[in-house]
DNA sequence: TTGTAGGCGTTATCAC
DNA sequence: GTGATAACGCCTACAA
């Protein structure tokens, strides 16, 4: 139980080691302009005395913080059921450790504070770079930073809707005609999708590759948009099923509202997939382990977490970083889907 | 679309308001020193020229950087299916957002590689005050911080294995009372639990408590330790089941393992409650969403990443803090749990 | 009430 | 190769 101790700062190397600040400074940083014996005298001092660089100080010199920014904005029911944040959180955090980079993380629980938040970290360099998520169809956020080209910004969405703004796509488009193209070829003839909200940009990416695809494949296609919720799931399930020639086959935009639309239709004792195919857009454990298992369109969230830190990280280094797709989305084929059965 | 704008500095606002830099920042910072009338006109230009202040030299300045440090230690496999740690992160951002303060997170694959992140975190500053979760026994954790009382920390775990430590214990011993007496009241009498890994603090507590239970109620007892994992919730259930005398109702200490363990039941066509009983320590969507429902221990870690949020930001603030023990558990009973049927 | 000066710890630019 | 010195932006004695 040693006493707190004070903060070592570098000229208490550099009066140890009886030699100039600026000496010290060459040497822990590996750059020339100081002879190998001092160098190696700095660096044992510094050892001894357990010397860290002060980021503060750093920061303030060289106007860089050695971290990336991320806002929650979903409230904190929602954060607790999803689990697409937290293999984000993971898949950043793990690749900015790399490099010994930190996660800033703060909340917003509005729009607006999340603008404030952006706002501030680009005034006042609070971050090196910064991830958007969950982009709208005009969202403020991406002509905030078109006006600040000065901060490193990476979107999470598809590059038609960024704005010229550096991108991380999936490939909402393919996935999309993945899906219908199963269905089809189970001999599905009517299909519906319960869709996430319709501001946000994936939504109406995927609204749109929906009914091209159905429409090429000469498909009766009905979409109802809904919120992510089990409640908001089960609602427009409710609705499809009480169609007059309701769908066969019903693809669900996140797993919790394909899961509950799985519950209800196990109150009703339906046969599934005999009477109906339920598909997931996001797997999860939840689909895996259902009983039946949910059939879902599976993507690495931590892998695009884990890319989008090294493309922020080539950002901030310099590099250009030029807008990309994932192509990793595939079907796990499990047993909520399957032909019907007459 | 604005031209990158240059940082607009204290200075800055001091040149056009016509008057001196530590008059802007006493107006600034609402300290007396300054004239109404040059209060006034400093705010305006201040918010005329856009200010904010550099978090990196406020930081320099008074050796704080208005962030609390969180390590992620859990591969990423693992955070991706607990809730737990984003209900934390969720509860812990919320709070912190109130007063301003961001969450700082750092990934570490080993314990060694999150002891140097403690320790740098100590050594320089880089963050105001750390939270500490999944505490072992005899973690080096604790004796770094023992040693370090010029950081704030808190400690998620019992206060017997806090060291001093300021900690915000769950009622381990309770949760646990409360989980056997409600199997002996439906009058189980031979109970075995599927516990976490022994190395943590949490699971030692829980193992004495129950032990202590079972012991005065005069329930036989068995204890397997396993790792939150499906396949581990599997192999312990397993063997639990193959006992000549098995088991009438099993607890398991994460809704996880609970789960797969439902799957075993319904595989070998037990009657789920009628010949076992399945227990959840800890509750999730999982457990709510699952057929049959399984009845589960509830906690708020949401509302306890708030108040460890609270409780750091005013040990920041110079105040002691106590440590406190939550009592906010109870069984949420569902399907999965009855009297035996004979 | 105001302005000046020095410090926080680091990096970078100069002379030497 | 080395050592002063200034700069980063803010805060706070202290002096005017």
């Amino acid at each position: 139980m040693s006493l707190p101790k004070p903060k070592v700062t570098i000229s208490d190397v550099a009066r140890v080691a009886g030699v100039s600040s600026s000496a010290v400074s060459y040497a822990l940083n590996d750059k020339p302009g100081v002879s190998a014996a001092t160098r190696d005298k700095v660096l044992k001092v510094a050892d001894s005395l357990g010397w860290r660089p002060n980021s503060a100080a750093k920061s303030l010199s060289d106007a860089s913080t050695r971290s990336i920014g991320l806002v929650l904005t979903y409230d904190t029911a929602v954060l607790s059921v999803e689990t697409y944040t937290m293999e984000l959180i993971a898949g950043l955090s793990s690749e900015l450790e790399k490099e010994g980079y930190s996660l800033t993380i703060r909340y917003a629980s509005s729009q607006k504070s999340e603008m404030d938040v952006l706002r501030d970290w680009i005034a006042t360099g609070g971050v090196d770079g910064v991830l958007l998520t969950n982009i709208e169809l005009g969202d403020p956020r991406v002509d905030l930073f078109c006006d600040h080209p000065e901060l490193p910004v990476l979107l999470l969405c598809d590059s038609s809707v960024a704005g010229g703004l550096p991108a991380l796509s999936d490939d909402e488009q393919s996935s999309a005609h993945l899906l219908v193209d199963y269905c089809h070829e189970l001999g599905h003839q009517r299909i519906a999708r319960v869709a996430g909200p319709e501001a946000l940009s994936h939504t109406f990416i995927r609204d749109n590759a929906f009914m091209e695809e159905t429409a090429e494949l000469n498909l009766q296609y009905s979409c109802l948009h809904s919120d992510y919720s089990p409640d908001g799931g089960r609602r427009c399930t409710d609705r499809l099923l009480s169609l007059p020639n309701p769908p066969t086959a019903i693809i669900y935009d996140n797993d919790i509202m394909a899961l509950s639309a799985m519950r209800m239709a196990q109150e009703l004792e339906m046969d599934i997939p005999g009477e109906l195919s339920i598909i997931a857009w996001d797997d999860s454990f939840l689909c895996q382990v259902n009983m039946p298992s949910i059939t879902a369109l599976s993507r690495d969230v931590v892998g695009r977490g884990r890319a989008s830190a090294r493309a922020l990280l080539d950002m901030i280094d310099g590099q250009t970083f030029e807008s990309t797709t994932d192509v990793t989305s595939e079907i796990i084929f499990r047993d909520s889907s399957g032909p019907l059965i007459a």
